[in-house]
DNA sequence: CTGTTAGCGCGTTCAC
DNA sequence: GTGAACGCGCTAACAG
């Protein structure tokens, strides 16, 4: 026999009523009632069956966790499998938020205008992975379900959104060489025309190093590392560099990798592969696991009808075994 | 206004509970009033309400996905974070699954039995994140619900499993080597006792490699790569070593960034590490995205009522750039 | 503040 | 084969 309201609601002497309003208002109730409800539920070891509240609620229970379809790019770092890591650590944000909530979470991948649509239909609430260009920011235009957007936005954006703030990671990879007394740095980074979040970076980078050697690669498409060695490697000596950042650890340990530089060096992502170079190499850690856990709360909080407003989480600087 | 399964019925003139049988049980209805229901569906745009079939067959419509408290141990891997890129690969092979389905996902800390008995109660069915030890699978003792256990069991472990076959892995570890021509191996492992999936690993490769010169250590607790690598070095160049094999990728990784070594290496994880090492090491992959893949479709075939038996996926090796 | 009542959308008996 | 009717467990009016 299964545990309902009802038998709640018997034991404790009080309307149904006031049980479900216990655990949806308990101001609502009087702290009298509230407590013998308490004391019923526990004994009985009652909890309350979310598919039928959301049946009720005319509600779905349900979160969308989206991912858009970013095939045919030049380069997005999603496309990396060793992103996965990336992809683990953000839901794991998520799963603390809705671990003890009562919502559920199912997994999609959208496209169009049309597939936003039909989402809206099956979920009360949308939680969106990645939103990095404006056609994906259109998908979002006639959405009338609650939606928060994640992670590599400008401040500019319309809608509720989560946000790192790539600039200020720049900045951070700029003041990390600057403290280690480094004169001359060489920046190396790629993509900066179509992928904002360089932009952003490389600009945070050069209001610290306004005079940084900067160069451009197509590292992660078309080039391979080991074609441009040589260019760096000339880089190096003819320009006196005495410190090594890149738009992200990849590119940086692809070079390291290669070339046993005697110079500070700075990454970007904290990725896993930090934990091999140790103290070798500092790195900008996102915190994407805290930013999907904010993005998350912000869209319970929505659903339960409070006004929110954009926020961002600011990168942080982290040297070494910070990914072991 | 919502369409139900009643809008439904009036356009195709059939009653509400053939709408209900054409996507229950289609057999039962006549091809004819099945057509037209179809046609019906579609224009209307109409998909059942998940929530509300779950609620009325006095289920959930949810999934658990559990992870089991680790802390306290002398080593666990999932406990560096470096290894979110595993959890959000396994992930991604439960998505892909319950993507086409109407279920849903819950996630879940599980520590003790009355942990799992109140999870019971929340779900319809269970699929365990890398159960590992016997306290583990004694917590499934009295679970009546379907299960599936992943991804470090024993051959001899009762209940549905989806495993990998780590005794396999090693002798992928060995074959590699030998077909390099390695004569004189080192093999670095560590917890042997307490880490079965170790102790399997390296049986694997002593069967290829019976008189493999084995390395025991504590990495990734107590000790550092750093205070054994005068010991590895010795055993390198006394023993006249010619290739090189570690239980997993990180433990290789640490020696290969210090030692630079010219012979054949292989490690365990296909973790992204490797992006950064191409050829210059293999990797074993234990595939976890297909091996969840495969649990959450075996938990599926159980729930709809089929009886499902243990597989086991066999893992892979991988070269170079496999984890870009 | 509290209880009564009417559904949410669907699966499933039961007659026909 | 098919349809009518009931109720899953809950929330949200509405009275009192």
């Amino acid at each position: 026999m299964r545990i309902t309201r009802d038998s709640v609601a018997s034991l404790a002497n009080v309307s149904s009523a006031t049980v479900s309003r216990v655990y949806n208002a308990p101001d609502s109730v009087s702290a009298d009632l509230r407590q013998r409800v308490f004391e019923a539920a526990e004994t009985l070891g009652y909890s309350p069956n979310c598919l039928a509240a959301s049946l009720r609620r005319k509600g779905t229970g349900t979160l969308a966790f989206v991912e858009f379809n970013k095939t045919g790019r030049p380069y997005y770092w999603g496309n990396f499998p060793s992103f996965d890591w990336f992809f683990g650590r953000s839901l794991r944000g998520v799963q603390q938020v809705i671990g003890q909530s009562s919502w559920q979470l199912r997994f999609y991948n959208v496209r169009t205008k049309e597939d936003m649509q039909a989402l809206q239909k099956q979920c009360d609430g949308i939680l969106s992975y990645d939103v990095d260009m404006s056609e994906e920011l259109a998908l979002f235009e006639d959405i009338s379900i609650p939606y928060v957007l994640s992670h590599h936005l400008h401040e500019s954006t319309q809608g509720l959104c989560v946000r790192t703030d790539n600039r200020y990671g720049g900045v951070l990879q700029g003041n990390y060489l600057r403290d280690k007394g480094c004169v001359r740095p060489l920046y190396i980074t790629g993509f900066i025309e179509s992928v904002m979040p360089h932009a952003e970076r490389l600009e945070g980078f050069l209001s610290v190093y306004p005079e940084a050697r900067v160069l451009h690669t197509s590292i992660g498409a078309a080039t391979s590392i080991t074609s441009i060695l040589p260019q760096i490697e000339q880089i190096l000596s003819s320009d006196h560099i005495d410190g090594i950042a890149a738009v992200n650890d990849l590119t940086l340990f692809d070079v390291l990798m290669r070339l046993p530089l005697d110079m500070p060096a700075v990454g970007y992502d904290a990725s896993p592969f930090s934990a091999l170079l140790g103290a070798k190499a500092a790195s900008v850690d996102i915190q994407c696991g805290q930013l999907y856990q904010k993005a998350t709360q912000k869209l319970l909080l929505l659903l339960s009808g409070q006004q929110e407003e954009s926020s961002t989480i600011q990168p942080r600087l982290v040297i070494g075994s910070a990914g072991m």
